[in-house]
DNA sequence: GTATGATTCAAACGTTCGTTTGAATCTTCC
DNA sequence: GGAAGATTCAAACGAACGTTTGAATCATAC
């Protein structure tokens, strides 16, 4: 069949790949089986076993296909702004627009699976399952560790521990909003034309966390129900 | 026994929510299998199915159990700062502290399992399975109704759908940080005695999260990276 | 065309899953 | 103390799980 001609050399391998981000965003990992799986992939069950060794082997491999590659562009995109600024500190907003960018763009992607990746990825963020915990977070180390320096340097009044939680709530923002911005809807309100204009979810994220960020500390105390500061830095 | 003795009337019954409630936290809701959640409540196997009828049945009582006291202390909250405030608006953290405070009190709530619960209700968030998301959509309808409704009225300058996505954004904020902050640490810098000090987190969560709702639409054109229109409706 | 290695296939492996069963035990009330 | 109902228990149910196997089929070389 013409199927088998066109198959370019790890078809089998990709399709595998694009069920399991698929499936295991839809029904977690434990529910996603790999007779579900291989199914929709079109492939015969043993497949995954015989081109990945296994399904822990196979989780490993959804992500290392997606995040390498995007982290490499977060990283590669803050030294491109940072060469650009030629010494001087980048806004915090650019900064924030580096980090996310990337993701976001990727829910627009509805031809391969970027958009299910992204959703894969804000769920997979609060799953306590240890192997996959601590694989998510050596994925992340480096470029972490890079974004925080560049916080650091954009705000050199922002205590360092303030900086850790402002950088941990952004994240949180952001893996919600991936994750759960058209499947959980506790809000009522939501507009169905907002699910793919990924270019207006950014800005509306971009205020928040950028606001969120500069949030400048309580500069008195408050009441048990007294009202805020207001004032952003 | 003694504990025979002193074991009150649903004592199984509760032996088991508080299995499920950590067990579902830790492994998920297909991962904790009914012979792990049955031995460490200490109770026999067949007692899921007597006493909730299926582990479906299981899962929802977990929920019930802790959302519907939460919802309502909340709502009880909110009425009382309204009713203290005496027809005049509230403020944005007023209200915000009403609605993370009862979820935060519950992290530092160690002897039974609230702690267990809030971070089980935050990674049920992002959990995609259609009947979980219905039972919590449902569970959370009428409150979200309400603060959404203090929101407006607080803010009455806010386009409804830019509240919409603020109170989207602060609401996964919140979830992600009691579903991830003591298990996934993406980034370094965490301070383990932080971890059940509930109440700095909380001064840093209002902190954030009002300055985001309070964000201001961008006046003037944001940085380098991208020039895209600033504009949002 | 035929040997060689890569890949696919149907079938089965042993294990674990959620649930059910029927007898045993406990509790309650007269 | 004994009948009646509620609860617990060990055992088993069929189904689904991830994985393995060995033969069949494919692609690529000579």
């Amino acid at each position: 069949m013409t199927l088998r001609a066109v198959k370019p050399q790890h078809e089998t391998r990709r399709r595998i790949l694009d069920a399991a981000e698929e499936l295991f965003m839809q029904h977690g990992f434990e529910g996603a089986s790999m007779r579900l799986l291989t199914t929709k992939a079109g492939v015969n069950l043993a497949a995954v076993n015989y081109h990945f060794g296994s399904k822990d082997a196979l989780i490993e491999a959804v992500f290392q296909r997606r995040l390498d590659p995007m982290n490499a562009a977060r990283l590669t995109e803050l030294d491109r702004l940072e060469k650009e600024a030629g010494g001087e500190p980048l806004t915090p907003e650019a900064i924030i627009r580096a980090f996310i960018g990337e993701s976001l763009a990727m829910i627009e992607d509805g031809r391969n699976g970027g958009r299910n990746f992204v959703r894969l990825l804000g769920r997979t963020y609060t799953e306590p399952a240890k192997p996959i915990r601590t694989l998510i977070g050596r994925m992340y180390a480096s470029t972490m560790e890079r974004f925080k320096a560049a916080f650091a340097r954009a705000l050199p009044e922002l205590a360092s521990d303030e900086l850790f939680w402002r950088m941990h709530f952004m994240f949180g923002t952001l893996s919600y909003t991936l994750a759960a911005t058209d499947t959980v809807q506790l809000i009522a309100g939501f507009k169905p034309e907002d699910r793919h204009d990924s270019r207006a979810l950014q800005e509306r994220l971009v205020q928040f966390l950028t606001a969120g960020l500069l949030a400048s500390k309580p500069d008195s105390k408050h009441g048990s129900s007294s009202g805020g500061t207001r004032k952003a830095a």
